[in-house]
This record gives C-alpha cells, sequence and structure tokens, in this order.
DNA sequence: AGCACGCCGACT
DNA sequence: GTCGGCGTGCTC
C-alpha cells in the first residue's frame, strides 16, 4: 500500500499504450509532485526516464509494484485541472495521446529537448543598480570627468536613475560596456537580472471606441445580459460585411475586461491579425497578448506567461489560441466562424470552435460566433435554439446592396473572346478608371497554383512522390509540389517532345499580366500568397492599395476578409465556378460565402457599389444566391440537399483513414476497417459507412490514403468503437506498415 | 559457435 | 515509441 500515488501521462506512449500509469512518490518529493507537472520516470525497458505528466495525485494503487517517480521537472503545474480534463477531452475526441494534445494546448518552448534543457530560455534583462548614494555617485561623475569621461557620464546618468537596464544605460550615456564592467568592478554598481516579457511589437496609439448604432446596441445589450447569467451560452451573430461587428466585439471586450474577466479573440489567418491587434490595442494597450504560429518561439512563450499570470487578459490569435490560459474567460469570439482554418490538418485534427464549445461549457463563459455567411451546421442550430441567433441586417449608413450581374463566360467564347475577362468586366474596369474609383479582381482559387504542361504532347509536370502536378513559382524559377515540398529547376523544354512550355490554370500573376495589358499604363497591384511571405506584407500591400489608390488589385481569398475599401466600387470575380465542382459537401457552402465576401467588399460610404461574377454555369443556384446577396435562401436549399444526402447538420461525418506505401495493403486495410464499422454498427439502422475511396490527393510522400467515412446521428457515440478499430489496426500483423488515424468532422 | 537481423511483447 | 529477448539463417 502506498500512501501517494501519481497518475502519469508518458511521453513516448503510443496510441495503444496511452493511459495513465501509477507511480509512488517517495518521501522526499511529498507536496512537490502535484497535478499538470511534469515528471521524470523510468518506463518499460526505455534505457534513459522518460517525460510523464501527472494528471492526478492518489491514496493507493491496485497495482502491486510501483516504481518511484525520480524527480520533478516543474516547480509550478504547467497546467490547471481544467485544463487537463480538456486534454482528456481532446484524447478521446481526436484519437491522440495524451501528450499529443497536451504539446498542442502548450507552447513548444516550454517542452524540453533531446539533453533534458528548455527549447527556449526565459530572457533576462540586466538591471545595473547604483551600489553608492546619488550623491556620492554625482560626486564621482565630476571627479572623473576628464580622466574617465565615458565612467563618469555613466554616473552622472545612474544618479537620476538609480537603476536602468544596461542596454538603456549605454545608450543614454554613450559609453562602452567596458566603461560599466570597470564600475562594477570597482563596486560602485551591481547588476541584477530581471525577467522580461519578449513581445511581437504592437502599436500604441490610444482610441476611444466607436459608438454603437441602435441595431449594434440591440445585439451588444442582449449579449450582456446573457453574461450577466453567468451560464454558458453560444450566440451566433450573423452580419452582413460591413455592419460592424468587430465594433459589437469591442464593446464586449470592454466590458468583460471591466468586470475582471479575460477574452479569447480568434480571426481566421495570421494576415488578419494585424488589423485586430492593432485596433484593440489602440483600445486595450497591453492587456492584449497575440498567439500564433508566426511568433517566435521565445515571444510565443512569453505571452502565454503574461496570459497565465493575467497581465494580458485579451487573447487575440489563429486557431491554437483558443488554448490560451486564461483565467476567468468571460466569452471566446471567434470572427468568420465558418473558415476552414479553424481546423486542424494534422494531429489532434482538432476544430477550434469545438474546444472553445467544451471550454465555454465548462468555464461557464459565453461563446460567439461570427460571420456574414455563417457555417450551414452553425446557422442549423441557431434556428434549433441551441444558438442564440442575432442579426445585423443593415450595412453602415444603411447603404445598398452592391448590384450584381452575372456574365456567361460561354457567350464570351461564342462572341469570340477567349481570354478571362469578359468584355462587360472590361467595361466596368473601364468606367471605374475614369471615375478614379478602384476595383477589386477576385481569383477563386487558393494561392497561385499553376501546372506547367507542353503545348505539343501535352505533357504536365507532376511530383514524383504525390499524385499532383507541380505548380511553377516566378521566386527561384521552380516547381513545388505544395504537398510535400519537392521543387525542381524549371525547363527550358518538354523533356517527352522538345516541345515549348507554358503555364496553366490562370493563377493571379496571369491575371495581373493580362490586366497590364488590356489597360495599359494602368497601375495593377496583386495578393496572393506568392506577393506575401512574412506577416504584415498583406497590410502594407493593402495600405499602398488604399493609399496610392492604385486602380485594380488583384488577388485570391485574401482580399475577401477585414479592410474597409472607402474608394472601392467594382467587385470583379473572375472564375466563380472553380471552387464549385469539386466533389466535396462542402463545395458550395465554400464558394457561396468567398462570392458573397467579396462582392460585399464594394461599396462603401456614399458609393454604391457594383459586382461583376464570370461563369460557366450562370445558372447554378448557389451562383445565383451569392449575386442576391441571399444568405437565407442559400442556407434553406443547401440544407435541403444535406438533409437528402445524409450529411452534417443531420449526421456526424468522422473518417478513418489508412496511409501507407503499399497500395494493395492500404486498400486491404480500409476494408478491414470498413468491415470492423459495419459488424459493430450492424445494430443501428441510422449509421452508415460509405468506402473505402482514395483521398482527393490520393498520394502523398509515395504514401497512399484511403478513407472510410461513417455517418451517425449526435446521439450515437463511435469515439470507443472507432478507437478500438485504430488501435486493432495498430497490434494488426498484417498492417504494421500502415497508419490509421481518424479524423472527426473532417474538411 | 558467433553474429546479424527481424519479429515479438511489455510497458504501472 | 523503445528496448531486451529470442529464433532464424548465414558464415567461419
Amino acid at each position: 500500500m502506498y500512501l501517494k500515488v501519481a497518475k502519469i501521462a508518458i511521453s513516448k506512449a503510443a496510441y495503444h499504450i496511452d493511459r495513465p500509469y501509477d507511480y509512488y512518490i517517495p518521501d522526499d518529493l511529498a507536496g512537490r509532485v502535484l497535478p499538470g507537472m511534469r515528471v521524470l520516470v523510468e518506463f518499460s525497458h526505455y534505457r534513459a526516464p522518460v517525460e510523464g505528466l501527472v494528471l492526478a495525485i492518489a491514496s493507493s494503487s491496485r497495482f502491486e509494484k510501483l516504481k518511484p517517480v525520480i524527480r520533478s521537472l516543474d516547480t509550478n503545474p504547467i497546467l490547471t485541472g481544467k485544463q487537463l480534463k480538456l486534454a482528456l477531452f481532446m484524447r478521446e475526441h481526436f484519437f491522440c495521446t495524451i501528450y499529443d494534445a497536451v504539446r498542442t494546448m502548450l507552447p513548444a518552448g516550454l517542452f524540453f529537448d533531446e539533453d533534458g534543457k528548455r527549447r527556449v530560455k526565459d530572457a533576462y534583462r540586466e538591471i545595473a543598480v547604483l551600489n553608492i548614494s546619488r550623491e556620492e555617485a554625482a560626486e564621482f561623475s565630476i571627479k572623473t570627468r576628464k580622466k574617465a569621461p565615458q565612467q563618469s557620464h555613466i554616473m552622472e546618468v545612474l544618479a537620476d536613475f538609480r537603476r536602468l537596464s544596461s542596454k538603456d544605460l549605454l545608450l543614454y550615456s554613450g559609453a562602452s560596456r567596458n566603461s560599466l564592467l570597470s564600475l562594477k568592478n570597482k563596486g560602485l554598481i551591481t547588476f541584477e537580472f530581471v525577467e522580461y516579457f519578449r513581445r511581437p511589437s504592437i502599436e500604441e496609439e490610444q482610441k476611444e471606441l466607436p459608438v454603437l448604432t441602435s441595431k449594434q446596441n440591440e445585439v451588444f445589450q442582449f449579449i450582456l445580459e446573457k453574461m450577466a447569467a453567468g451560464e454558458s451560452f453560444t450566440a451566433l451573430l450573423f452580419g452582413v460585411t460591413g455592419s460592424g461587428k468587430s465594433c459589437v466585439y469591442a464593446h464586449l471586450i470592454r466590458r468583460c475586461l471591466n468586470n475582471g474577466k479575460s477574452v479569447i479573440f480568434l480571426v481566421p489567418e495570421i494576415a488578419l491579425t494585424p488589423q485586430f491587434i492593432k485596433e484593440f490595442s489602440s483600445y486595450f494597450g497591453n492587456e492584449v497578448a497575440i498567439i500564433h504560429s508566426g511568433l517566435s518561439a521565445g515571444e510565443r512563450l512569453d505571452e502565454w506567461k503574461r496570459i497565465s499570470s493575467g497581465a494580458a487578459r485579451l487573447v487575440i490569435g489563429t486557431r491554437s489560441a483558443v488554448f490560451a490560459p486564461v483565467k476567468e474567460p468571460g466569452l471566446i469570439i471567434i470572427d468568420e466562424e465558418q473558415e476552414d482554418s479553424y481546423k486542424s490538418e494534422s494531429s489532434p485534427r482538432y476544430n477550434a470552435r469545438e474546444i472553445a464549445v467544451y471550454r465555454c461549457t465548462e468555464e461557464s463563459c459565453g461563446l460567439l460566433l461570427g460571420s456574414a455567411t455563417p457555417d450551414v451546421c452553425s446557422m442549423y442550430k441557431a434556428r434549433q435554439g441551441k444558438y442564440a441567433l442575432l442579426t445585423l441586417p443593415e450595412r453602415f449608413n444603411r447603404l445598398d446592396l452592391p448590384e450584381v450581374r452575372i456574365v456567361d463566360m460561354k457567350d464570351e467564347l461564342i462572341a469570340g473572346n477567349p481570354g478571362m475577362i469578359s468584355s462587360f468586366l472590361t467595361e466596368e474596369l473601364n468606367r471605374n478608371i475614369e471615375k478614379g474609383e478602384q476595383s477589386l479582381i477576385f481569383l477563386n482559387r487558393r494561392g497561385a497554383s499553376k501546372a506547367v504542361s507542353c503545348l505539343s504532347c501535352g505533357f504536365v509536370y507532376k511530383c514524383p512522390k504525390c499524385s499532383v502536378s507541380l505548380s511553377y513559382h516566378l521566386r527561384g524559377d521552380r516547381m513545388i509540389c505544395h504537398y510535400c515540398g519537392y521543387s525542381r529547376r524549371m525547363d527550358r523544354e518538354c523533356p517527352e517532345c522538345g516541345g515549348e512550355l507554358q503555364l496553366i490554370g490562370s493563377g493571379t500573376q496571369k491575371i495581373e499580366d493580362a490586366l497590364s495589358e488590356q489597360f495599359s499604363g494602368v497601375p495593377v497591384i496583386r495578393l496572393d500568397t506568392d506577393a506575401v511571405s512574412q506577416t504584415g506584407d498583406r497590410e502594407k500591400i493593402l495600405s499602398r492599395f488604399v493609399e496610392e489608390k492604385i486602380p485594380i488589385l488583384v488577388g485570391t481569398q485574401m482580399i475577401g476578409k477585414g479592410h474597409n475599401f472607402n474608394n472601392v466600387t467594382l467587385s470583379g470575380i473572375i472564375s466563380a465556378d472553380q471552387s464549385l465542382y469539386t466533389g466535396n459537401y462542402r463545395a458550395a457552402e465554400k464558394t457561396f460565402s468567398i462570392i458573397t465576401q467579396v462582392i460585399g467588399r464594394s461599396g462603401r460610404a456614399e458609393k454604391k457599389g457594383r459586382a461583376v461574377i464570370q461563369t460557366y454555369t450562370p445558372d447554378n443556384p448557389v451562383i445565383r444566391f451569392a449575386a442576391q446577396q441571399d444568405y437565407v435562401s442559400y442556407y434553406e436549399y443547401e440544407l435541403a440537399f444535406r438533409r437528402i444526402q445524409n450529411m452534417p447538420p443531420f449526421t456526424e461525418l468522422t473518417a478513418i483513414v489508412a496511409v501507407g506505401k503499399d497500395e494493395k495493403t492500404v486498400i486491404s486495410c480500409a476494408g478491414h476497417i470498413r468491415s470492423c464499422l459495419m459488424d459493430e454498427t450492424a445494430l443501428y439502422d441510422n449509421v452508415s459507412v460509405i468506402g473505402p475511396s482514395p483521398l482527393s490527393v490520393a498520394k502523398v510522400n509515395e504514401k497512399f490514403r484511403y478513407g472510410v467515412y461513417v455517418t451517425h446521428p449526435e446521439n450515437v457515440k463511435l469515439y470507443k468503437l472507432i478507437s478500438n478499430i485504430i488501435i486493432g489496426c495498430s497490434l494488426n500483423r498484417a498492417y504494421k506498415e500502415i497508419t490509421v488515424y481518424a479524423d472527426a468532422d473532417p474538411l
């Protein structure tokens, strides 16, 4: 019988053996091993001790012989009880190990590398402190003015400040570090080392919050009442582009902070953080912390510390910021809640929205989902009454919606215009150029993907390791695989027949060229992943566009969000169809959302906007509804489809994927998964199994991927079954070369 | 016999 | 995921 037993998750435990292991706490560690701390323990046959995480402390164990905890790696817990519980939740829902979950929740800089050293050190600043009185320092300064002018200057400054960071001290005195050191050797000053926090730079221009309109105020008051009740809730804020959602957010944040609560504010991508950081830090100053993958490891770690300690209570960030260790969250806000980027594409495949729902329930806080085109599933829940539905129907200043024209590109072809830009769009662009108003040209395509193909024999460059074609990148004149990173130099001629090579797929670059040719002398600026390599680049391009009133901005998704353009009165959508016919059940939803956003960009202030949608399928209802800016009708239409197809929100969908080098074994494993699912769910008549079928990109890095899909009602939970299938496959001899993972609610 | 290699099983 | 144990089969 042991007095103190620690239940420990082992960092290196594989999924099938990941469970709490019991260890006894020796007397000399009593009280210094607490839940949420990391410890060193012996495990299995491992030579060196391994890292473990204390999940709980118990007084006894059902195991006879326990090994001891060797030592603690933390002086304070790195996870609270609530966070530990969240890790267990993630393990169950996303089929990962406890440590996978924990590593996702915490900044990487907090972990240890191979030799047991912390990956990122705490940062310290050297402070020079006067060891003598101010008078003595002043006296010293005068006495040494001639003989040691640098030391004299240092002491002159320190006589004023008493203590100052060495860096500032040397700056103010103009002295060298050697002079400072000799003062230290004389015992006149001492050094202290104080921890400081590395911070991403933020602008600090104090501003007042804008006043709420009466409609905005209604929404604001409604949420205030909900928050005052002190219970968890979810509200969906459905507000068209330009209806002032962020104004409502700002007022809610202020209220939370005033009430001593914290707020987590999520945005879909890094590129959108600067504008919110700028806006919110002008209202809330140092209360703002930033969490996204663009930060250095040190900055990330230190922002985490500032949040943990309660020094920063407004967290702005991307997906992973949903784990921010705020003490008392009052509200979690997810802007553009329908965005796919809230879903992680690597293990653990969590969705920040789902984590937020969980946290809000556990921590009795509010969740506010904001969107101009809500996720069909979110709107369904709102209509069912599970979420409160709030609407901001009006654009600021009661602006009219843009006038939208759909252009059938088939007619253009018949009329002898094979180009990417229809004659109508050309006319409209000309009108804008003459009036000095600006236009957006949007290409419905991720990135600037351009395949390289031969004009004479049709040869297309493929990645040798993946089932995709290579895309051409101007930078470095190379062809690159977006899946595995393989790259090669651009050839001058076709390797098959020696013919001429061309770039296919209308990238933004190509449109930019076409526009420059068509409107010679008119400046065109481009915004896409190629043009934006660092955080802040997007902002720079957008502000150039605004300030220099560049007539035409060409871009991808990135131009659809944030930033208000006052002088933009025309949006052109080059090929609305491109993302519509991809076979994914959410393709229509994505298309509707992006077209609506782009159309919404045009027309602000007192100028009415226009939009042109180019398509080969002008009668497609998705395009029709988007043109009318009619979300509600689109929603009804989409929902009817989902009902027939038995897809979310009417069912829950989980994918189980087998990955491996030998395609036959992968297929056989996926078949095995299918039969396991069929056997175990035979009793349910509302569970169905689909597949196996290859993923849309069937091969990545020489590994084939086949998925089996299972749909089930919300009240039928298959976690245990799916977990057992994954474990079953990993223990099955025949499938030892195969990795199996599950993806809940896949994209 | 001596060894390299692959497979298996245990993990508190 | 990692390591020791053990069997197989090859070579001196």
